[in-house]
DNA sequence: CAGAAAACCGATTGATAATCGGTTTTTTAC
DNA sequence: GTAAAAAACCGATTATCAATCGGTTTTCTG
């Protein structure tokens, strides 16, 4: 998987927003707030289904798309490409990462402690 | 700050590995391993510099690269920056993290945990 | 089957990393 | 202080890839 351009993104989070949408649609949505021609986000729409980011199945005469993948897997997967070049070692990353949250809030980290609680029991659970 | 090639991140990792070091070393070093010219190291060592990944200084007759920023520090950076598209909002991000850390051990789970308290143990003594 | 709608193809543009040859500047050694 | 060497700097080239969109072909649908 390779790094997204910016309509790429913007795409893909639409798609998550609204889960099932044409090229047309898409067109309808982005062209008040940026511009741009049916064919680029067809092409787009057609990148991101090449990249396997999106699944596609044709209904009557246009394709719906949808995202292809959850969003949590998504980024989580992203974290892990983008972060696996500089740091193999799990240690290293979670490190950095406390140190990212380092500024977020009590209710955030207490968050993150109730989603180890949850990861823990779900695979205990699984075994 | 932008995306890196392949060569900066090996360039900036080995920086990080070997704390300082100039053009030649640097090229010395990576010379075996994917060879390529001194001048290519040199422009590389230059761009992250431009970049402001790198500091610099003369001794000498030559520039003595060190990194500028802190790895970890760096590696939040890049998380934020990256996921930041698509998760503007840090329920979702920590979600996402947790869902990556899945398939880590119950050690790492633990280590992530003692990792949150030592993050509020540290605000709470700064305010 | 004809017209419309969408997909598909291909060309262009603009970034940007990697690469390295050649020139200029800076050091150093005598 | 000058010449040789070392390094920095500049500029050109190549490759990749996203964005863009015009034009053609394919595919529905009435």
């Amino acid at each position: 998987m390779v790094n997204l351009g910016d309509l790429e993104k913007l795409v893909l989070n639409y798609l998550w927003a609204h889960g099932i949408a044409d090229a047309k649609q898409v067109h309808d949505h982005f062209k008040k707030s940026r511009g741009g021609s049916l064919n680029t986000i067809q092409s787009t729409l057609d990148r991101l289904h090449k990249k396997g980011l999106l699944a596609r199945e044709k209904q009557g005469h246009a394709y719906q798309y949808r995202a292809a993948t959850d969003k949590k897997a998504f980024i989580g997967a992203l974290i892990r490409k983008v972060t696996q070049d500089f740091s193999p070692d799990n240690d290293q990353l979670l490190a950095a990462f406390v140190s990212m949250s380092a500024d977020m809030d009590e209710a955030h980290l207490d968050r993150l402690e109730q989603l180890i609680q949850d990861s823990r029991q779900r695979r205990d659970n699984e075994t």
